[in-house]
DNA sequence: CCAGTACTAGAATATTTCTCTAGAAACTTG
DNA sequence: CAAGTTTCTAGAGAAATATTCTAGTACTGG
């Protein structure tokens, strides 16, 4: 399963680079093993033999894809200090990061209700975790002093991620009345908004 | 294509059922014609006399999932005045909704990159538009007269709407951290913060 | 009651899907 | 260099897919 040559390595990351070209350029109806396979000029056998099933090499590319947006934002997040500019920084760079990689943020939003996540959720959640950990650990201190609201759970993510995340759905459905530009203008002040605590 | 006979309104009534159901057991991979006419216990013929293609039944059962959760929506908001109430008012009806009818939640959501939806964008926007209309001229008033913020068209739907949809769709995804009774404690509230004018 | 239209039925078709197997080639390690 | 493992190729096979077609049944208007 996991590549112990550097030779599969490297087949194993052209199965992934073809897989996500053949999502952005087909479809997610035309996302099919024989189309990665012939776009990818490797055989059905070594894409078998490194992800054991068309499902596994999804979730793979689901689990990477989420990665490097997850690390876009930790990137933004982790360079400033206030509870203000550090909302503004996430809404920015899921934006940005929906623009400069297309193909990676179609497939994730695409995959929600995918049949291969179940199957693979452990996997998947591996490599988010110590991620939304850096995330949540940026934000803990921020809630507690009170610079930043303190809601159950989730919900705070809901209203950081939730706008964005359905702009950035949209434009990347190819609806023209979006403007990413105009949305990473108005929305993070916005947002920051429904998100500031009682201490200012 | 639109049936003449009551007796041909009552099959294709059950073929959307049908295919209502089969997405909600079966998922979006099981989602198939064969299914369909299967559970529904209508013959394929009958199928295609009426929607011309599989697609055609999907993308007319997209038009009426989300024609009855911008029904809900108008429901609720039309019975306040305030731009305050308005605002919570969708948030409440729409997490309601994603309660109450699942299923029809559930294959908007995993719909929004279907195969289906660019053939018949056309049918789709003449189901969406009157109801669009009717909850853009409820808000138009109060942006005018400053009390909901004046952005861009879509960016304040996105703030609107953009939370809601991320804890509805986490929840239908089996997300066990979402609650979604909480959620209608808390969100609306907090939306309505990143919406509020300058005119208060 | 007759003609024409709407509707239903179900088999047949042609593609396309994923998965598996068996063995050859390349590399690594001792 | 030799043994063992990893990687790769090629193709066969079984199942499932959306659609078309032909034929038959119910309804409706005159």
């Amino acid at each position: 399963m996991s590549p112990k040559q550097p030779r599969g390595e490297e087949t194993a990351r052209r199965l992934l680079a073809a897989a996500l070209e053949v999502h952005e350029h087909k479809g997610p109806e035309g996302f099919t093993v024989q189309a990665v396979t012939s776009t990818s000029g490797i055989s059905l056998g070594s894409l078998y033999h490194h992800f054991g099933s068309f499902d596994g090499l999804a979730a793979a590319l689901y689990a990477r894809c989420m990665a490097d947006l997850l690390d876009a934002l930790i990137a933004s997040l982790e360079r400033t200090r206030t509870a203000r500019t550090g909302v503004r920084a996430v809404v920015v760079a899921y934006l940005r990061f929906a623009e400069e990689q297309p193909a990676k943020a179609r497939f994730i939003h695409a995959s929600s209700y995918a049949g291969f996540l179940p199957a693979h959720t452990a996997a998947i959640a591996a490599a988010k975790a110590p991620r939304i950990e850096r995330l949540q650990s940026w934000a803990r201190p921020h809630a507690e002093t009170g610079h930043i609201v303190d809601l159950p759970d989730p919900l705070t993510e809901m209203l950081l991620i939730g706008p964005v995340a359905e702009t950035a759905r949209r434009w990347l459905a190819g609806d023209p009345t979006i403007d990413l530009k105009q949305a990473s203008r108005v929305l993070p002040e916005r947002i920051w908004q429904s998100l500031r605590g009682p201490q200012e």
